[in-house]
DNA sequence: AATGAATGAGGCTTCATTCAT
DNA sequence: AATGAATGAAGCCTCATTCAT
């Protein structure tokens, strides 16, 4: 495989596992067998480095949502298939949904605030779900795109519990998965309130 | 008595303003006006600082929310208020929060775990709440305990997507966290189906 | 003597002898016996250090002027006496000289301009003595301040020329500076065209 | 050829406009849009290519004095002219003059220090004019390669004040010029004692 | 209770140069 | 004739920590 991707697998593996602080180049360089100096060959800076990183990683995000939607036509069952995505892609990519979300603006100054902004794109697409969803007159949705955010959110939050280990060891993670988004999606169906 | 907190509140201040790795001993000292060496006769070394900031802030966190709940005897609105509350505090105490929740354990290796999980009285005080609702048949909960950190899951998102500054800037803060709050509640409500 | 000296020392001896570009923090460390952390304990960083010697150097050199001039009344003498005087500290003290005049603006893009501006007191000090003979009308000096500069840009040549060894071997140095005083001065006497 | 030419135009330009530190390889063939090794396929190292450098600018600044001096019959007219030419010279082209006489040998351990002294044919140059207006009798030159040597020193000294802005700039250029000229010149010229 | 002095390790980055192509 | 890949050395600087006072 090309030493570029090479590095930029190491450094995703060092900023997931070992965190921010210890993502250095020397270390980077260290981790893929090759001298500090080579690194520069193929990044410009440690920023140019970081930001391929997070741009390559809201690129796959993207891509694993798009692929999973719109298999149900049920409008509700769409969604819960988007949060179910949105989840299971979070899980088994942890440094990509890491790198996406973890790695704080605070952290690099240097950091084009815009790019930041990239991942609009996935709140976007959850925006479109719901919205068509909002159409069939199933969910309560008064703004799709607060309400897409609002979404987001909670499956975030559920997410972030998971991967920062804060999850309860007695609570079985797939139970924990379960009952959150019944819950969620709950939280979006219109209430038939008895006739 | 003073300085070890004037210690605390400047490593505070510059965790979450400036982030994890600007945090330094020197910068510490320096915006404390003291020399780098005094912070060491108060605290062991730089973890031992940042463990005292983390129990300080899970200290407060549980003081804050114990004090709002229970003024309310209607378990739903106790609910409500309890998430307000969580909600509220995390933004009126971002350092605190931040502390507590955006600082990944990964950062600090020497860092014993188990203290990470003095947060989980946190958790309980939230089941605890939960359940007394269940109690009353108001809410739809099979487990409590999964129930209160999904609660949390959902709170926690919504604070987090708020503190990271990704909320889009075309959406007002204070709508947001409304609609967010009502989704999560509705979320919990028992669905009352039509007979 | 204190490691701050010692360290002005060393640096002055380097940039002097070696070359700005071989003047750096870690080869300093080295010829102090010091770590490089060290210097950064009375450096603020490279260009502070760099300021610091040349504020120095400039000091001295005006106290060596100064200590000299104003022995002998007769103005054309003394006028002698101060460019024998420059002459003669610029080669007794080259790493001071070289140090005010050598390092290039260039060189430190930090530096503050205004600072290599301090060494026009020199030139005032020779602007003075020159004007104190012009009223004696034994100089033919139109304007004080200009040939303030041109005697000083004459004298800093020939310091210059031997400074940087550019002198021809076969030119013994104290002829060569005796000569040079010599047309320097006559080049300002009144020519006494015969009645 | 041309690429040959190339690089040292580029080299000359940053080695003037930003100092020797920051005239490097790299940038060289940055600024010259090759790549660094190509430097290599013209000159042997560094060092060879300000070598180059150097001996190119020398036989430019001789050619430019050979052409200007000699139009002129009378000596000392002709001595002012060249003179003139000399600074006029050193004005117009302050790279080639900068790199000729500002770049220390100190710089470049690993230059052959024989080759610094090729500038000699310069003040052979100033000699010989110096030698055939003592001839006529019109200059007190007891020793003309002293004479030539304490002629050029000044010369130097004033281009070097101007090069390294170091001219006060309460006084124009060219009235500094003219003064300076005018005093240099005078030095030289037989003091008629009235009888 | 507080500090000044000191340091080894390591941070990011640029350097001149070589080698294979 | 030209280059891309690679590197060891070194550049400036900041870090957490210790020790003697």
């Amino acid at each position: 495989m090309s030493l570029r991707q090479d590095i930029l697998d190491v450094s995703k593996e060092l900023l997931v596992r070992e965190g921010f602080s210890k993502m250095s180049m020397r270390r980077i360089a260290r981790n893929t067998g090759v001298s500090a100096t080579s690194i520069y060959l193929y990044f410009k800076n440690k920023d140019d480095l970081l930001l391929t990183l997070i741009e390559e990683s809201i690129e796959k995000l993207k891509q694993a949502l798009i692929s999973e939607v719109k298999v149900h036509k049920e409008p509700v069952r769409q969604l819960e298939d988007l949060a179910r995505a949105y989840i299971r892609y979070a899980l088994n990519h942890p440094q990509e949904y890491e790198i996406i979300y973890m790695v704080r603006p605070e952290e690099m100054p240097r950091y084009p605030k815009e790019k930041f902004r990239e991942v609009r794109s996935v709140y976007e697409l959850i925006s479109e779900v719901i919205q068509e969803a909002a159409r069939s007159e199933q969910l309560s949705v008064a703004e799709p795109l607060i309400s897409a955010y609002t979404l987001w959110a909670q499956l975030h939050g559920v997410v972030t519990v998971i991967l920062s280990r804060r999850l309860d060891i007695r609570i079985p993670r797939d139970r924990f998965i379960d009952q959150a988004i019944e819950h969620i999606i709950q939280g979006f169906i219109i209430q038939k309130t008895p006739a």
